[in-house]
DNA sequence: GCGGACTGCTTACCT
DNA sequence: ACAGGTAAGCAGTCCGCG
């Protein structure tokens, strides 16, 4: 059994595909595939001589082949074009391009690793069965050989991450003034390396060249700082304890952007050799990939996972630091050291608190990768990915693969990616989403809130929503009315598209087979007892998981610019199939059940029973789900019960469920585009409100928070708002002030603000418009600027909790004032 | 010349 | 950069007024 991390092809010779891991009994081995080859398609006109291909320089083989069209589901005649090596087939692909009677040519895009995991069938991170198969060496490593065809034949599955040797490291740097941390060469101060092996072996490294040794514990870990000669001696020093606890897996915070290339950089330049970083050594120790919005860096034959990426998909943070993630994802606060402290620190010879959160940051990071990495890991299995790059991918390119594989398996041509011309047409051609009702605005008892389950998948699959089925010849068109059953349906209502019921779809065939390998692992959830078996049961849990995101991401995949399978009718059909059916089952609720809506979203109904106590009104909403479930092909099911809920407007409600909990969606509280004061005195007053049911009290946290403000007594950072650029300052057409205060913030720095940059910045006092008083917050303290406390009076404070108390029927005097009239809640009790 | 109404740009949320 | 729907702030312009 091999557990692969990693796969790559040889660059001498024929490029045999050779996947690198660890064998279960801890030896590093590779497998090494031989005779296989890349190729594309080629489409041509009838008549057209294939010599012609044969004849190209780098063409091994031309061979005639029949696949399926990926739209219209047909026969097509197809050229396969073997060639010699991956690197020429860019330069083929122009040249055949140009041949006249060559109408297209196909997958001619696909990176031959990834070609090469498809075709053969063997996930680049799984437990691979080389039982039986030819033994010898490959540069050093144990390895097994197979030709293309033993390969697809082998056995294999996901694996634990944790059974395999996982390490993490992370850097701190000198900084050069007025440098970003791309373009800094200054020396590298400190490495910390953390690692745990499958038997629970953990310790932690700090690499240094100045200080002295010290050894201390982090978090229970053992930690041993070691100090260097010289910045070119530590780099050496890492390099070889790196190698000799030879990880298979090694974590990092943003390494991809900073900690890889950075490394490479300064040994470089002190003449360092990092190449035995890689596995076996010798390979190019550090490989960067030069990105369109990001690089990739990669280890040779070890799995880099680079953190950053899995938080930003996976986590709602404020902003992306490890700090936050950590917080967030291990409930540990972890001090963060700023880039002149660190300086500082190093200066003056005050270390002992630096190498600490070095250590810290190794450490967390490899927890951090301990707790997120699994779910990447199969994700990485179900599209046939390398795992590096299954974690950089988005969910629409991660749908994307797993449909190029299976695509592959069912003899389906891929479609190619679209030209920049088709992207912007495709991009202006808009459709109709979700319907979202109108909330009954102020404070409800006992509501329910229902919902369907997985609607979007549910709706691809019984309605047979594809590329390849829609507009069929062979079906007659059949409205929902004319049909007995929805299920029975050919023609979507609304947009009146029409799907064939005779043969099923490629994605309906894909997603119904995602929903139905997640429900098997539910089940055998169901048979875990998480306290007997917490290992078995997170590794069923994440599995499901990685099924459920994966399935619900084909909806917003089809409607997707940049898709290969791009299908606006598709992505039109299953919103419009989404609206039929909330709104049927709303119909349903009030007509039959007497459930008033008090409130709905795209695939979600908030219940309440007039003048009915909560067991009531839950017992008719179980008649009311039993009824529909029976009748309808989509399943829908009790979500929450809300003691009491407050609706403000659309997507803006909070309320108080029976097991305790306050529900907060889109209002201020969530956003981190309002000032912390705002969202705290919100928070305080919904408290007030639902829990408490006392608007009063919740008036008084207001006058509260007003005299504090008034007072002077509040901190800079109670006052500052977070946001984000997503273009470069010049490219705005209205400078807003966090545009304003980035640029300030800039100039001081004597850089330029990037896209993705998050500002942080405060109002303060002075003349002009709101954009002319924003301040990035470390330069409005370093300034001693004074905030505007009108303005975060009137344009923070009030506007947040006015909603609120406007919802209640509060007017603006009523919570300015003094003196509260004493309204009672009842009276605004719909 | 003033001020409210309105529009477009922008962000961050919801499902 | 997987989708569309939505609220809301700020900047700038429009428009009516007499």
């Amino acid at each position: 059994m091999l557990r692969s991390v990693w796969v790559d092809y040889a660059r001498k010779g024929d490029p045999d595909v050779i996947f690198v891991g660890r064998l279960r009994d801890g030896e590093p081995a590779a497998l090494v595939v031989r005779g296989f080859r890349p190729y594309f398609y080629v489409e041509a006109e009838d008549g057209f001589d294939p010599s012609r291909l044969e004849d190209l320089s780098g063409v091994v083989r031309v061979e005639e082949v029949e696949r399926r069209h990926p739209y219209s589901g047909e026969r097509v005649e197809l050229y396969r074009v073997e060639v010699t090596y991956p690197k020429v087939v860019p330069k083929l692909r122009e040249q055949v391009k140009e041949l006249d009677g060559v109408k297209e040519v196909y997958e001619a895009d696909i990176p031959f690793v990834r070609r090469a995991a498809i075709d053969l069938n063997v996930p680049p991170a799984s437990e691979i069965d080389v039982s039986g198969l030819e033994e010898g060496s490959w540069s050093g490593l144990p390895a097994y050989f197979a030709d293309a065809e033993e390969a697809r034949e082998l056995d294999h599955r996901p694996y634990p991450l944790d059974e395999l040797v996982v390490a993490s490291f992370d850097i701190e740097v000198l900084a050069e003034p007025g440098t970003t941390t791309k373009e800094s060469s200054g020396p590298v101060i400190s490495i910390s390396f953390s690692y745990r092996t499958p038997d629970g072996e953990r310790k932690n490294y700090v690499f240094t060249w100045k200080g002295e040794e010290a050894e201390f514990t982090v978090d229970g870990v053992e930690t041993e700082v070691v100090v260097c000669e010289s910045e070119a001696a530590m780099l050496r020093e890492f390099v070889e304890r790196f190698r000799r606890v030879d990880p298979d897996v090694v974590f990092t915070y943003n390494g991809d952007e900073f900690d890889l290339p950075y490394l490479k950089r300064r040994a470089d330049r002190l003449g360092v050799d990092v190449d035995g970083l890689a596995r076996p050594p010798g390979k190019r120790g550090i490989v960067i990939r030069p990105g369109a919005a990001r690089q990739a860096s990669d280890i040779f034959g070890r799995a880099h996972v680079d953190l950053y990426h899995t938080a930003q998909k996976n986590l709602k943070l404020e902003r992306f630091t490890l700090e936050e993630a950590v917080r967030d994802v291990l409930g540990v606060d972890k001090e963060e050291l700023e880039l002149d402290e660190i300086n500082e620190a190093w200066k003056r010879g005050d270390l002992e608190k630096l190498f600490r959160y070095s250590a810290e940051d190794a450490h967390y990071t490899l927890e951090l990768g301990l707790e997120l990495a699994q779910v990447e890991l199969e994700l990485s299995y179900l599209t046939r990915l390398p795992l590096p790059d299954a974690v950089r991918f988005s969910f629409g390119q991660l749908a994307e693969w797993r449909a190029l594989y299976l695509a592959r398996r069912e003899g389906i041509l891929a479609p190619n990616k679209p030209s920049r011309d088709e992207y912007e047409r495709r991009r202006r051609e808009a459709y109709k989403g979700a319907i979202v009702f109108e909330p009954e605005i102020g404070l409800h008892e006992n509501v329910v809130c229902v919902d369907f389950a997985s609607l979007y998948p549910n709706v691809m699959v019984h309605h047979n929503i594809s590329p390849d089925t829609f507009d069929c010849d062979c079906c007659p068109e059949v409205t929902v009315e004319e049909a007995d059953d929805p299920a029975e349906a050919t023609v979507t209502p609304s947009v009146g598209h029409k799907f064939c019921r005779k043969r099923e779809g490629f994605f309906p065939r894909l997603v119904k087979r995602l929903i139905k390998r997640r429900r098997e692992y539910k089940a055998r959830l169901r048979e875990v007892d998480p306290d007997e078996e917490p290992k078995k049961y997170k590794l069923l849990d994440v599995r499901q998981q990685a099924y459920k995101v994966l399935a619900n991401s084909y909806y917003g995949y089809m409607g997707w610019a940049n898709a290969r399978w791009y299908c606006r009718e598709c992505a039109e059909s299953v919103t419009a199939w989404g609206r039929y059916y909330i709104r049927k089952v709303r119909e349903i609720a009030e007509e039959k059940y007497g459930l008033k809506v008090v409130y709905g979203d795209t695939d979600s109904l908030f219940l309440k029973l007039p003048d009915a106590d909560l067991s009531e009104t839950i017992d008719r909403v179980k008649e009311f789900l039993e009824y529909v479930n029976e009748r309808l092909p989509v399943e829908l099911e009790l979500e929450d019960v809300y003691e009491r809920i407050l609706f403000v407007t659309k997507k803006k409600y909070a309320g108080y469920t029976t097991e305790g909990k306050i529900v907060t969606k889109g209002l201020e509280v969530v956003r981190r585009d309002w000032a912390p004061i705002a969202r705290e005195t919100q928070r305080r007053v919904l408290k007030r409100i639902l829990e408490d049911n006392d608007p009063d009290a919740a008036l008084k946290e207001i006058h509260r928070v007003l005299d504090r403000l008034r007072s002077g007594e509040v901190d800079l950072d109670e006052l500052a708002v977070t946001s984000q650029l997503t273009k470069r300052p010049s490219e705005y057409v209205q400078k807003g002030p966090h545009v304003r205060a980035a640029l300030r913030l800039a100039r001081r720095l004597g850089t330029e603000p990037e896209p993705g940059t998050i500002v942080r910045y405060v109002i303060v006092r002075g003349p002009g418009s709101v954009s002319d008083k924003a301040y990035p917050v470390e330069l409005a303290r370093e300034e001693g600027k004074e905030p505007d406390i009108d303005y975060y009076i009137e344009h923070q404070i009030l506007p947040a909790v006015e909603r609120i108390m406007k919802a209640l029927g509060y007017s603006r005097s009523q919570i300015v004032g003094e003196t509260t009239s004493q309204k009672t809640l009842d009276q605004f009790m719909g």
